[in-house]
DNA sequence: GGATGTGAACGACTTCACAGCG
DNA sequence: CGCTGTGAAGTCGTTCACATCC
């Protein structure tokens, strides 16, 4: 089915989303080419990290040249599989739901909402960002008839698990969860958790560390 | 200054903060002692992998029975650093910010917001949660003010460098930086960036390749 | 000359396996 | 006997160094 899968490892992977960020915002000031080292300096990183990571992608570079910005862009894209329209299924309509739907990043990116579920009887019926919220008794139809295949969850804790539960029961195939909690799923379905409370913590460690001389 | 300094490695770091979590929830179950492979099994981890990373706080577990869980959360909080209550100063107060002011989960963890900051004049001068909406013009003396030694970035990526050198400026020790750019600080500054576009297309890169059998 | 791509050396983290203790 | 703590082995990722090509 695949081309070719060359299986880059996953502190690659996540660089190579960053490379994607700082690569268009050079490409929007019309910078041809670039070379690994420009790319390091501008990142904090090596110029050999940056080449190893890049030759996943194939041969793109050029000796004595550099790699060419526009190519990289579209090779890195299809690398993370974002070379197409994905969408998403929003459970937990709160804050944090309400900033990911402004988040200009996501739709830049070809991630684009098309659901949102909540449990609040207040809430269901409620028109946010053009987008009606569902009851969670509806997630089977709703995604079904959106197509959704991710699935972000801004809930509260206590009903992460069981809202994971649902959106995986009616198809879902990866889930972005923000809820302060370790989610049990089946293989088959792809996670990446956020917990906030950790970031703040790791912060907290990195300074007092900095203290210590 | 410090007693003893083991150097926990940065992967143990983040997992110690995941115990943590764990641990409380057992702790208020009323569950004394925990072995390492419960612990583990409950976050998908090998129970050797738990005994390495709690070996770095000292010999808290005892052979045959395992951890007491009240010390061991005594003990994860103290080499975290988080046995003491960090204030912060948030700036860019958007839906993002409104949403971590309302997370229960930092003040739990001894995180406390003490002030706000916008560039927006329709903004400032307002009351969110109980705080007031400084102009960035004001950093200098509000940190001073407050004592806060944190810096949450939650500020459009445009503004997010020159806000993040005013927090720097006005004496803030550690960042934890939501705007999708790299920042460049000084390395007496901590910095941790989470980068939610980032998130999203690892998922959709795990999604791609669980596609290709 | 300038910059890539990559084997080889190195370093960091994880897993194994087991001695030792309650 | 169960479970910890830890050297030793193994795996994974990064850095080095250089042959290669335009």
């Amino acid at each position: 089915m695949s081309p070719f899968k060359p299986d880059i490892p996953h502190p690659s992977v996540r660089r190579l989303s960053v490379y994607l960020r700082q690569l268009e915002s050079l490409r929007v000031q019309d910078v041809r080419t670039v070379s690994s080292q420009t790319l390091a300096a501008s990142l904090g990183l090596t110029g050999a990290q940056v080449r190893k990571d890049l030759a996943y992608l194939g041969s793109l570079g050029h000796p004595g040249i550099g790699y060419p910005t526009q190519e990289l862009v579209s090779a890195i894209r299809r690398a993370l599989g974002i070379d197409r329209e994905w969408l998403a299924a929003l459970a937990g309509v709160g804050n944090l739901a309400r900033a990911l739907l402004r988040y200009r990043g996501f739709p830049q990116q070809g991630f684009r909402i098309v659901a949102l579920f909540d449990t609040d009887p207040a809430k269901i019926g409620q028109q946010v960002e053009g987008l009606t919220i569902h009851g969670v008794g509806h997630i089977p139809e709703v995604i079904a008839a959106t197509g959704a295949e991710l699935g972000v969850l801004t809930v509260p804790v206590e009903g992460a698990q069981a809202v994971a539960d649902m959106l995986v029961a009616a198809g879902i195939r990866g889930v972005l969860n923000f809820a302060p909690t370790v989610l049990r799923l089946p293989a088959s379905v792809s996670l990446v958790s956020v917990d906030l409370a950790v970031q703040l913590e790791q912060l907290a460690f990195l300074v007092q560390m900095a203290s210590h001389d």
